[in-house]
RNA sequence: GCUCUUGUAGCUCAGUCGGUAGAGCGCUUCCUUGGUAAGGACGAGGUCACCGGUUCAAAUCCGGUCAAGAGCUCCA
């Protein structure tokens, strides 16, 4: 027989429902907990994925519930974006319909699954009440100088007219009509993240993070140190800086390497319409795509532009050379060059047959010229390096980099990997960018009164090869705010992740019509005590979403510094060791496990199949043992119910039962110790579930509770009613069910947490190993208070030991209280 | 190339301070049963990837090797 789980499960959802369990309020007694998991894109029908994910958050949200907090799980739907859209053109609809469908679909299910989100908070960033907040957001980041717009060289399709991101470009072609992508240089918004890089790179406001994630966003942000340097130009007032990270081989500069992109050379360019190696050299170097431009396999390729500059450590001249190799948005945008001592400069050097300094000397064994093979990198003695030569190569860091400063050449600084942030999509479904173009007033701000900049409906999706915003002339044209001559939308939108950059603040005011959130409801519940979501967000989502909280903090409207105070960062469902998708055909829908064995079966296979940090193997058996577990607990409490609730109105002495009785007494109160630290502590979901299971195993050994006398009985009633709060974290319904079954007029939550006595945990009798040497020679059970001196003499009697000990001394005689004794011996 | 993670039963994974190698699934045998993709009992199955070190004692600590996976990788 089949436990009822599907009566049990719609009759506990309604319940909740009616006692409004998920739905928070602000006003409480008790602490507040707000967990949170990242909200989904909404593609319809969930998949096990998100099955897997959520559970893990409703697992922590319903144990803080039993731990007396107010909790409060949100749920939204990160609507806007090209996936959306594209959905839309596939379906011949509309963005806005489609998702709602997809949400109305996504939020059946979940309700199904018995999550316990706060319905009443629900966001979806495509809705005009969200997206409003949005565009007020931009408007504060605009005042603040922390947005502007720039002109840069992008990847660009001619054919669909938009820019592309550089993951969306394979093999230099567009991943949609494969036309050629070409660079565009192209005015769009930026973010100035880069202004909270250093702050960004300090952790110490959250409290428990992976490590993992924040290395990865430590080195995404990649804070170098270093000295600027200016080079002046040969003939000119001009001045180059360089940034480097080894002042230390200055001496060795022999040429100066610039990208196309570089101001000087652009105008130089201009200046010199007839050279026509470097323009043809330029143009194709900057219309290469970033990917390939940026990647180590490229190979190093320039142009001798005939000019020079001056090092101004030794007044060398200097070649200036463009190349393809440096960065323009790194450091200054240009590099001194030290073949000797650097392997990108030395390969340059190589081919393009440049001389090289060493400057360096190797302490092991001394470099000559014209036998190296490679750059010399390592640190080693000063050499043709004026006063400095000598030195250590470490210790000259520091003191070239003072003397530069003293002479007013240059300064130290550091310098970081991290770019600003683009948020320019030219793309219909996101959020409109709420800014107008005047001819006179220029680039004007839609005042807040105005916001928010509607997305028009009236657009064909998909029908136009450019922005569909560019076809909507009735939303395009419109009056300047300040002037009142006619002035044109911006028509792009934002990028999707800053939707998801503060949504998480939203939730605690989720209906507020007159800004982003009221601080002090904000404050009440941020920052968020426990995220969940998966680690490929760790340096885009994790990194904005922060940046976000630093600025809102700024403005005063949130008063702590992280948004996030511990992360967790689940694991993927497999099928047969490969992420599950349509593409690979392993899809397995949860709607039909939930309809055969139940919500409260699929969470708990989720859940005990791995920690929630690993990856999950989906298993058609793992699921029945699941659903067998808990028709097994089902047929245990259910089939002994008037016992037990007898039982439960006993109190045990415990003088007055059987060892076997004893040892379910102490699997009660080992198993709740166990799971309140696997759960609470360790969040190792599995292995509390597994606890679970073990005790249920000695439940089930007790044959025929009727016969056992009242003090047994009470044992029985207490390890068999312990089990639905066990329960309740990980399968809710079965274990509100089972509660209620054995006579509780309460919800399990209003229980509390079970507990445990620490008297319990100790053993009258207990096993003792002897090991002789260090190998397996006996057991001994004896009672707990035996005096040591008696516990050796018994241990050493014993056959196997003395045995194993002929001939031989003891040396050395160990006991481990509780444990063991280990015997070293020898002749 | 660099960094990190993992390696324990056929499978998925536990193993806390170094102290008797464990759960679930699967498997063997048996029992129950004309509601069975069911229930129950007993059992088998391990060189803890490999090599070395520390220790009375190593899956656990240290060093090395191998294998698998992940991230970063012209960042001056």
């Amino acid at each position: 027989m089949e436990y009822p789980f599907t009566e049990i499960e719609r009759k506990w959802q309604e319940n909740w429902k009616i006692a409004r369990l998920a739905n928070a309020s602000e006003s409480s007694a008790k602490p507040k907990y707000y967990v949170l998991s990242m909200f989904p894109y909404p593609s319809g029908a969930l998949h096990c994925g998100h099955a897997s994910n959520y559970s893990i958050g409703d697992a922590i949200a319903r144990l803080k519930l039993m731990e007396g907090y107010n909790v409060m799980q949100p749920m939204g739907y990160d609507s806007f974006g090209m996936p959306a859209e594209n959905f839309a053109i596939k379906n011949n609809s509309h963005p806005r319909f489609t998702t709602e469908d997809n949400i109305a679909i996504m939020r059946r299910q979940f309700n199904r699954l018995g999550f316990g989100f706060d319905w009443e908070r629900e966001q979806s960033t495509c809705r005009p009440e969200y997206y409003h907040w949005g565009q007020y957001l931009f408007k504060r980041m605009y005042e603040k100088g922390l947005v502007y717009r720039k002109k840069s060289f992008q990847n660009w399709c001619e054919e669909c007219n938009t820019v592309l991101a550089n993951e969306q470009v394979e093999d230099g072609r567009c991943w949609r009509c494969g036309t050629e992508v070409i660079q565009k240089d192209l005015d769009q918004w930026y973010f100035r993240i880069t202004d909270y890089a250093e702050e960004l790179l300090d952790f110490s406001g959250v409290i428990d993070w992976p490590e993992r994630v924040m290395t990865m966003q430590k080195n995404w942000i990649g804070k170098s140190y270093g000295t600027e340097i200016h080079f002046l130009l040969e003939h000119s007032e001009a001045v180059i800086p360089v940034f480097t990270t080894r002042p230390d081989t200055i001496f060795g500069v022999t040429f100066m390497a610039l990208p196309p992109e570089h101001p000087l050379v652009q105008k130089w360019l201009a200046d010199d319409p007839e050279n026509k190696e470097l323009h043809e050299f330029c143009h194709r170097v900057m219309n290469e795509d970033k990917i390939s431009r940026s990647s180590a396999e490229t190979t190093k390729e320039g142009v001798f532009t005939g000019r020079y500059c001056i090092n101004p450590l030794n007044g060398d001249k200097v070649q200036i050379w463009i190349t393809n190799y440096v960065l323009m948005d790194y450091g200054t945008g240009a590099v001194m060059a030290v073949p000797a001592h650097d392997q990108r400069d030395f390969d340059f050097a190589v081919k393009y047959n440049i001389p090289m300094k060493i400057v360096i000397q190797n302490p092991e064994q001394s470099l000559v010229l014209s036998q190296m093979k490679q750059a010399y990198v390592e640190p080693g003695i000063m050499v043709a390096s004026a006063q400095f030569d000598g030195m250590d190569s470490l210790a000259a860091k520091d003191a070239i980099s003072l003397w530069i400063e003293e002479q007013g050449l240059g300064k130290r600084t550091a310098t970081y990997r991290l770019r600003d942030w683009g948020i320019s999509r030219q793309r219909y479904w996101g959020n409109p960018i709420p800014v107008i173009h005047c001819p006179s007033c220029g680039i004007v701000l839609v005042p807040d009164e105005d916001l928010p900049v509607l997305l028009p409906d009236n657009v064909q999706v998909g029908k136009t090869t450019s922005n569909p915003l560019l076809s909507v002339p009735e939303w395009l044209n419109v009056e300047c705010p300040k002037c009142g001559q006619a002035a044109r939308r911006e028509t792009d939108t934002m990028d999707t992740f800053v939707d998801s950059s503060w949504y998480y603040g939203r939730y605690t005011d989720p209906h507020n019509e007159e800004r982003p959130f009221d601080p002090a409801r904000a404050n009440y519940w941020l920052p968020v005590d426990q995220y969940i979501g998966g680690i490929e967000h760790a340096c885009m989502h994790l990194l904005y979403a922060r940046f976000f909280h630093k600025f809102m903090r700024d403005l005063g409207w949130v008063n702590s510094d992280e948004p996030f105070a511990r992360l967790l960062t689940q694991g993927m469902v497999l099928k047969d060791g490969a992420k599950m998708s349509k593409s690979k055909g392993n899809m397995v829908d949860p709607q039909y496990i939930i309809d055969r064995f139940g919500a409260d079966t699929l969470r708990v296979f989720l859940l005990f199949s791995s920690p929630p940090d690993k990856d999950v193997e989906w298993s058609d058996d793992g699921v029945m043992g699941s659903f067998r577990f808990l028709n097994r607990i089902w047929r245990l409490i259910e089939s002994n119910l008037d016992v037990l609730k007898r039982g439960m109105t006993l109190n045990a002495d415990i003088a007055n039962i059987s060892p076997a009785l004893k040892e379910l007494l102490y699997s009660s109160h080992f198993t709740v110790k166990k799971w309140l630290d696997d759960s609470l502590h360790r969040k190792q979901y599995n292995t509390a579930i597994a606890a679970v299971m073990e005790h249920l195993n000695h439940c089930v050994a007790v044959k025929d509770p009727a016969s056992l006398n009242d003090d047994e009985l009470a044992v029985f009633a207490e390890a068999c009613g312990i089990i639905p709060q066990l329960l309740y974290p990980f399968a809710p319904h079965i274990a509100e069910e089972l509660w209620h079954l054995l006579g509780f007029e309460s919800m399990v939550h209003e229980g509390g947490l079970p507990g445990y006595e620490e008297s319990y945990l100790v053993r009258d009798i207990i096993t003792y190993v002897i090991q002789v040497n260090g190998k397996l020679r006996g057991k001994l059970e004896v009672p707990a208070d035996i005096s040591e001196a008696e516990l050796k003499s018994k241990a050493l009697e014993l056959e196997n030991v003395a045995k194993s000990l002929e001939g031989l001394t003891v040396r050395k005689l160990i006991v481990i209280p509780g444990k063991m004794i280990s015997i070293a011996a020898s002749r």
